[in-house]
DNA sequence: CTATAGTGACTGACTGGTCAGTCATGCAAG
DNA sequence: CTTGCATGACTGACCAGTCAGTCACTATAG
């Protein structure tokens, strides 16, 4: 395991092209792996870890469960594999409006409110933060997974953003531009009120968005 | 089987006063139920409701596995009993501290926002809500509870501080006060967080409450 | 007061069912 | 023919819920 024989003559080298066989029915390897993780997002984000079957995957993914087990070695790292897919995609989109450094801070902020309300808050997508809540206790490795990619990349985007406009003028210093944190609070709010409240007492999006942005710019605006 | 003899003319009354034996390790049936709940506070919090297992629920409240079948028919009865117990005490907390029709709300606000931090946000009942978010989904009738033991009623209490204030002329009208909810953000987000990240990025609960304080009161206040 | 029958709280081995992960076999592509 | 992907029946572990039996205590009889 550790050094490879020295007469490997007719070895493939070690950067060989990958024959990259088509799989028995036609697709390609990185197609059925696609599936699979696609199935079981659809599957984790509806019914948790713990509640979704292995072989329901499969059985989405229109594959035997078996096969599963060729793509990811244990229940575990298929999950991890279905966050990862789950959770890039939302990154670039806020990092792109959030880089605009000529428009008022204020500006940049109502733009991601929307953003975030209406990619995240309003779709599917806010599940995906009921998985990192609920498992991230018994997955140490998801909750740094989504602190590193999520958390800590938008927490410096939004430090630098009021720390700019605070510079500016255009924000007023003080407690909550040294924790700019607290602004995406009530996003958080939305979110969780809709995932856990939805069928009870569902959130008049538009209306908690407009007092979002009421509440967050007049609280950090640097008074007339 | 069906019909007792006529003859029962020693049959104690239907009032009978209940003799109320101890059980058979000397304490009464309260107790046990009670150790019964508080162990599976423990685990429930710990685990989530399906990585518990009854047995252990049993073992940690010093009973066997049966015994706790006696007090409740199910493991999901547990578990919603156990979710009662542990939300009931919050709410009696932080209703007292919002009644005080005198006080400025600012000072209100501060205050509950201060107890919210102190005594859910930086204990362990911030796991409550962690149970909420995770089997909200699979118990329908977790959340409905919740939100009419808790949301509904903070909702309420909140609706009318800001309304008054607003009359007064101590908050300005806008959006965010139409929408007070929204002010609760930032608490959420501070609860969140540390369920979550408490171990990879712990936040400073001291900072983030001012940073609250900040943002709300300003951002509610009528300019002056 | 002692002996005996009655009561029901408590126990834990057992059952039935579920499910993650394995592996002998089949089969299509090269 | 050979290679290695794909299959799904199978295994072993696990666990919610059950129930026949035990035992401490109570009530009544002698």
């Amino acid at each position: 395991m550790s050094t490879r024989p020295a007469l490997a003559s007719s070895a493939p080298p070690a950067d060989a092209p990958r024959p990259s066989r088509r799989s028995r029915h036609g697709d390609t390897r990185e197609d059925r792996e696609a599936a699979i993780v696609d199935a079981g997002l659809d599957l984790f984000l509806e019914k948790g870890f713990a509640a979704t079957k292995v072989d329901e995957v499969a059985r989405r993914a229109g594959v035997a469960k078996g096969t599963v087990y060729l793509y990811f070695p244990s229940k575990d790292d298929l999950f991890h594999a279905v966050v990862r897919r789950s959770v890039e995609p939302l990154i670039d989109v806020v990092e792109d409006l959030a880089h605009d450094p000529d428009a008022p801070a204020s500006d940049v902020l109502t733009r991601v409110f929307k953003a975030l309300y209406a990619e995240v808050v309003a779709t599917d997508r806010r599940e995906v933060l009921r998985l990192i809540i609920a498992e991230g206790g018994r997955f140490p490795k998801l909750a740094a997974y989504y602190h590193t990619a999520v958390v800590r990349r938008g927490g410096a985007a939004l430090r630098s953003l009021v720390a700019e406009a605070v510079e500016r003028g255009e924000f007023r210093d003080g407690p909550a531009a040294q924790r700019p944190e607290v602004i995406m609070g009530p996003a958080l709010l939305a979110l969780v009120w809709t995932l856990v409240f939805q069928e009870i007492d569902p959130l008049d999006l538009d209306e908690i968005l407009a007092a979002h942005i009421d509440l967050v710019l007049n609280g950090v605006k640097a008074s007339a």
